[in-house]
DNA sequence: CCAGCGGCTGTTAGCGGTAACAGTAGCAGA
DNA sequence: TCTGCTACTGTTACCGCTAACAGCCGCTGG
C-alpha cells in the first residue's frame, strides 16, 4: 500500500474518500448525508477517511443533483440602523431547528439594488426568500411571482403582497400614535424624519399620523427631514432647527428612535421641561436606548416576532393566510404626559 | 407554430431560451454572460426572449461546469454592535466593482458555532473568506487552511495567520489607552467591560491596558463585567456599581463606547465633573454616538478600511504580505482632561 | 425448499450549465 | 483561385453529486 494522498492540491471529491475508504461514492455520500441504510463498520470507516482527509462536501454539485438548496434568502434595506439586525435574531432562532439557512443581500434602500439583489439570490435557487417591504420594482415582482418557492413580505402590510406579508400596519401605527398625542393634550406638533424617499414605512407612518391630526381638526405645525450622518446628532441638530423656527410647537414626533433620542438629550440639556413644556416620541422600541436618562415614547415594530413568524411560513411549520397582522404596542415612557 | 410555452410550472432553464430564440443553448448561454462573440441581432433575440420568458440563470450549474463561484464568505460574531455592519460597508464598496458577492455568518462569539458556519460556507467552494478574529478550532484552522482559496482574518493581528491577516493591535491600544490616561494624571482607574470568553480582542486590549498600567506602577483598581442587555443600560449599572464600591476611582476605561455612553450619561446625570473628578474612555469611535452632549474619548477601531483592505486582498487586488497593521487614532473627545 | 423481504451496497443517468474544440461562412490578401 | 483569418454558432464532454433502481445476501415463514 503507498501513500493515497493524491495531489495536495486537489480539491477533495467523494472519489478521494471513496477510494481511501474502500466503498462506492454513493456510500460515502450516504453516510456523510446520514440517509439510507449502511453498516455501522462501513459507516466508521468513511467517517474516518473523511476526517482524515479532510473532506468538505461540495454543496453546488449536490444541490444540483438534488434540486434542494438549503438556503433562505433575506433581503432588508439596511443593517445599520438596529431594526433588522433583530428581524435577523427572529429569522435565525427559527430556521436554526430546520436545516435552513438565511443569507442576507442588503439593499441600502434602492430599488435598483434590490432588484439585482434579488435576481442574484434566485439565481441560486434558495428554498425561500424574506423581503423587507411591499414595494418593489416591476420586475423583482415577476421573478418573485415566478420562482415557485414561498416568498414573505415582511415589516409592512399595507398593500398587496406577491405571496405572504408579516408585519404591521405603519399607517395605523402612525395614527395610533397621534391619538395618543392628541389625547395627551398636545396640539402644537412637529414631525422630524427621514428623507428617504424609499423608506414607504416611514411615509405611511407620517400619512396615518397626519390623517389622525386632521380628524382632530389639526395639521403638522413644523416638519424636519435629513439624511445620512450620525441620527443621534441629527436629532439634536434637527430638534434645535424646529424649535429656533417654531417656539412654540409642544410635540415632536421623530421618524425613528435614534433622531428621538438626540433630541431628547438635547431637550434635557437645554432644561425643557419634558413632558410637561414638550414632549417626545419616536418609533422602533430600540433596546438599545434603554439606558437613557429618561425613557422616550415609542411603539415597537414586533421585530423579533416579525422575523419568526416569515422564517416560520418559510419553514413550512405555518400555513397562514396570505397576512399576518402584528399588533405593536404603544410605550408611553416618559416622555408624553400622562393624559 | 403552437404556443411554445411549456408547463409554466417547470423552471426554466437554458434550453427554454434556446428554444423560444432557435439558436443553440451555448449560444444563450455566452449572450446572458456577454462573453465570446455573437451577432447583434442574435444576442436581440435571445435577450428578447429571455425577457419574456422570465429567465433566471441557475447559478448552481454555472458554478459546477465553470469551477467559479462569485461568492465571498464574511464570518463575524454580531450584527448587533454597530462594529460589524461598518466592516461590511467596507467590504462591499470594494466588492462592488468586482464581480464578487459577499455573504455573512454570524457566530455568536461561540467556537462551535464558527466552525460550523465556515464549514457550510466552504461547502458553497466561496472564492475568498473573510473572518473575524485569529482564534478559531483546530478543525476550522484546518479547513481553512486546505480550502486553496485566499482567507484573511481581520479586526486582530496579535497572532499567527492562517493566510492573511488585517487589523489593529488591540494590545497595542490599550497601551495607549493607558499611557494616554496617566499622562493625563488619572491613577486610580477601574475597567468596564464584557463578561465574554470569547471576545479575545477586548481581552487582549484589556491584557495591553494593564501591562501599561503595569509599567507606570499601577494596579486596576476595580473591575466589572457584563452581558447580554441594553448597552446603554448596563454601563449606567455598571458605572453605578464601581463607583459605590470604590468611591475613590478617577478613571473609567470601557471595552467598548456604547457601555461607555452609558456610563458617561449617567456621570453627567450625577452631577460628576467630567472630565475633572472623574474620566472615561471607550473603544471603537462609534459615529453613532456623536450626538452625546459630552463627546466620549475613544479610539477608532478603523473598521471601514480593514473591511476594504481585506476585500482588495479578496478581490486580488492587493498583494500584501500576510499582516497588514491599520493604526487607530485615539479621539481624545471631552472625557479626558487636557494633560 | 423456496418466495419474499429487509438490510446493505453498487450502477446508471442525469441535474443545468460551461470549457474546449469543431465547424461554417465570408472576405482579404497572395 | 486558394489560403488564412475573423466572426459567429454548434457539439461534446464533463463539473461532483444524488435519485432511482438493481443487485446481493441471509434469514423467515409457508
Amino acid at each position: 500500500m503507498t501513500k493515497p494522498i493524491p495531489d495536495p492540491r486537489h480539491t477533495l471529491t467523494l472519489r478521494d474518500v471513496s477510494e481511501a475508504s474502500g466503498v462506492s461514492e454513493m456510500t460515502v455520500s450516504r453516510v456523510l448525508r446520514n440517509r439510507g441504510d449502511v453498516a455501522a463498520p462501513t459507516r466508521e470507516k468513511v467517517l474516518e477517511a473523511a476526517r482524515t482527509l479532510g473532506y468538505v462536501p461540495n454543496k453546488i454539485a449536490g444541490a444540483l443533483a438534488s434540486q434542494r438548496v438549503n438556503l433562505v434568502g433575506v433581503v432588508i434595506p439596511s443593517l445599520s440602523n438596529m431594526v433588522f439586525p433583530e428581524v435577523m435574531t427572529g429569522i435565525s432562532s427559527v430556521l436554526d431547528g430546520t436545516g435552513l439557512q438565511p443569507v442576507v443581500g442588503v439593499t441600502n434602500y434602492l430599488p435598483d439594488r434590490e432588484e439585482s439583489v434579488i435576481y442574484e439570490m434566485l439565481s441560486w435557487r434558495p428554498s425561500g426568500m424574506i423581503i423587507a417591504g411591499l414595494e418593489h420594482t416591476e420586475a423583482a415582482r415577476a421573478m418573485l411571482g415566478r420562482a415557485g418557492i414561498p416568498i414573505v413580505e415582511i415589516m409592512d402590510i399595507d398593500g398587496d403582497p406577491i405571496d405572504h406579508a408579516v408585519g404591521i400596519s405603519h399607517r395605523r401605527a402612525g395614527r395610533q400614535m397621534a391619538e395618543a398625542i392628541i389625547t395627551a393634550g398636545y396640539r402644537r406638533i412637529a414631525f422630524l424624519g427621514t428623507q428617504m424617499p424609499n423608506d414607504h414605512r416611514a411615509r405611511k407612518r407620517l400619512q396615518g399620523f397626519e390623517e389622525a391630526l386632521g380628524k382632530a381638526g389639526l395639521t403638522l405645525v413644523d416638519r424636519e427631514f435629513y439624511s445620512g450622518g450620525s441620527a443621534l446628532l441629527k436629532g439634536r441638530e434637527m430638534t434645535a432647527a424646529v424649535l429656533a423656527r417654531s417656539p412654540d410647537v409642544d410635540f415632536l414626533y421623530y421618524s425613528n428612535d435614534m433622531i428621538g433620542a438626540g433630541g431628547l438629550l438635547w431637550c434635557l440639556a437645554q432644561g425643557l421641561d419634558v413632558p410637561g413644556r414638550i414632549g417626545l416620541a419616536g418609533f422602533n422600541g430600540v433596546e438599545l436606548l434603554d439606558g437613557l436618562p429618561r425613557k422616550l415614547a415609542t411603539m415597537d415594530a414586533c421585530r423579533l416576532e416579525i422575523g419568526k413568524k416569515a422564517a416560520e411560513i418559510i419553514a413550512g411549520k405555518a400555513m397562514p393566510g396570505e397576512k399576518v397582522e402584528l399588533f405593536p404596542t404603544l410605550q408611553a415612557g416618559d416622555t408624553i404626559r400622562g393624559r
